[in-house]
Formats: structure tokens, C-alpha cells, sequence
DNA sequence: TCAATATGACCACACTTGTAGTCAATCGAG
DNA sequence: CTCGATTGACTACAAGTGTGGTCATATTGA
């Protein structure tokens, strides 16, 4: 599968996935500030999406609600093991160490990752 | 910066900072097992590399040597943060959270990113 | 010395991606 | 009812990517 999704395609997904049964202009309102984008390419990123199965649409009256054939964290999962694997063989620790190095850790993310490590390792 | 290397052009790279001063078709022999690339793909990849600044050329006789112009550490750490950005809201433990789940992570990477951690908070 | 081979220069071509434009139907405000 | 706004359908088009072909030249093994 896999699926790809590109990243402006993503950002559309992400707006899904937070609303699901989103309609296009409602999808061109959320994104009003993060993205300048003509509510045409949205569409066509919209078409685009629906086209590679990863999402499906319901009419509703005049216009379509969309809604996601794939799932986040699904997503995200397939993603993070591309990545690790093509940038970095498939390493997850160096990868955390430039993540410290590039933008710092906030405190919440080492609380985090020490508890997923404590629980990994029990 | 930033200077967008491709999935494919980047397993040249990889090839490159491994053995800085390389020859294209040196290259194509390191790939040979892990890519099935006609050398002229390979030829087209480096060219492409070249007229974007990530390597530099040496003629050596007949033929060209290349050499990285941008660190591995530095592509690394960019990506990762794209990536993270992109995919993870620029959160890091739910990015490892995801690795574990999906492939697991091996002891060797459990003490690192422990040894990680505490360095972090020192 | 001559043909097979290696090399770089340049070209090709389809697919993806970003970013819209045009058109026709429809719906809602006057 | 009529005109501007909204919506979906279809089209466009350049840049980036994957993949490799053609050509001319240079090198080297027989």
C-alpha cells in the first residue's frame, strides 16, 4: 500500500482527519490562515486524494463531504518508518539526537519519551 | 537552504559521504545489490546533484570524482526536522512512539536514546 | 590497429506535484 | 425572475523526478 500522500495533499488529510464530513470551502476556511491557497487548488488536491483511495466523498445536496479512507496514525506510522529508513538506515536513536540537536526537546517530549522507554522496556 | 534532494538522489549521496572522491560508475557498483540502476540513470542522478550544489566534481583523467558539498549531519538534521514539522506537528515522542510501534525498536537504540535523555537533561 | 567499452554531454518522456483557469449548472439575494 | 456567487468537472502547464536513450569521443585489450 503506502499510499503516497503529498505534502500539501497532507495538509488537506490533516484537516480531515480532525474534521471528518468536511466540505471544500469549509477545508479553504481552516486552512485561511496556515496556507494561502485559491480554493481551486484545494479542489484539485480534494480530486487528487479521492482519485488515490484516501478518501472517500458523500454527496450532500449540491456539494461533497469528505471523509478519510486512511487512518492517521496508520499514516503516520508508515511514514516515520520511510523516513528512519531512508535518511537514516533505519535508525531511530540518531534521529531523536538531531531532533534534540535542530530544535531542542521540549520538556514534555523527554517526559514522554522516557515513559515510552520505561514502558518498552518492561 | 534546505536544497531538496530527492529519495533517489539521496541514496547516491549516501553512496558519496560514505566514500567522498568516488566515480560514477564506482558508485554503481556500491548500488548494484541494493538498486537496480542502468548507469545512466545513475549518470543523470549525479548530474542532477551537481547543477544543484550538493556535490562537487573533480576531473580525474576521462572521468569526473564527486564530493559531497553538503554534510550528512546537516541534511539529516534538516530533514528530520521537516519531517517531524510536517508529518508530527513537530512533536519528537510521538514520532518514536510510532517507530516503536511499528517496527520496534532494538536494545541498542533503547540504551542510546537513554543515554540521550539523560544527557539531555544534564 | 581496431573493435568493444567506458565516459560525459545532451535529450526524451511519462508521471507527480503545485498551482490554478474555464465552463456549466445551480442556488440564493434582490 | 435575474444576476452574481458557489460547486463540481475538466483542463492547463511548468518544475521536479524516475528512468533511461543517443552521440561523440577516448581508452584499452586482442
Amino acid at each position: 500500500m503506502a499510499l503516497s500522500v503529498s505534502p500539501s495533499e497532507l495538509e488537506i488529510m490533516k484537516v480531515i482527519w480532525k474534521q471528518p464530513g468536511i466540505g471544500a470551502s469549509e477545508i479553504a476556511n481552516a486552512l485561511e490562515d496556515r496556507k494561502d491557497w485559491n480554493i481551486r487548488t484545494i479542489k484539485t488536491l480534494l480530486a487528487r486524494l479521492v482519485e488515490k483511495g484516501a478518501l472517500e466523498t458523500q454527496q450532500e445536496g449540491r456539494r461533497y463531504l469528505y471523509r478519510p479512507l486512511i487512518n492517521q496514525n496508520d499514516y503516520r506510522k508508515s511514514a516515520a518508518g520511510q523516513f528512519v529508513d531512508r535518511v537514516f538506515g533505519g535508525r531511530a536513536a540518531p534521529l531523536v539526537a538531531h531532533l534534540a540537536d535542530a530544535r531542542g526537546l521540549t520538556n514534555q517530549d523527554i517526559e514522554e519519551l522516557e515513559d515510552l522507554l520505561r514502558e518498552l522496556k518492561s
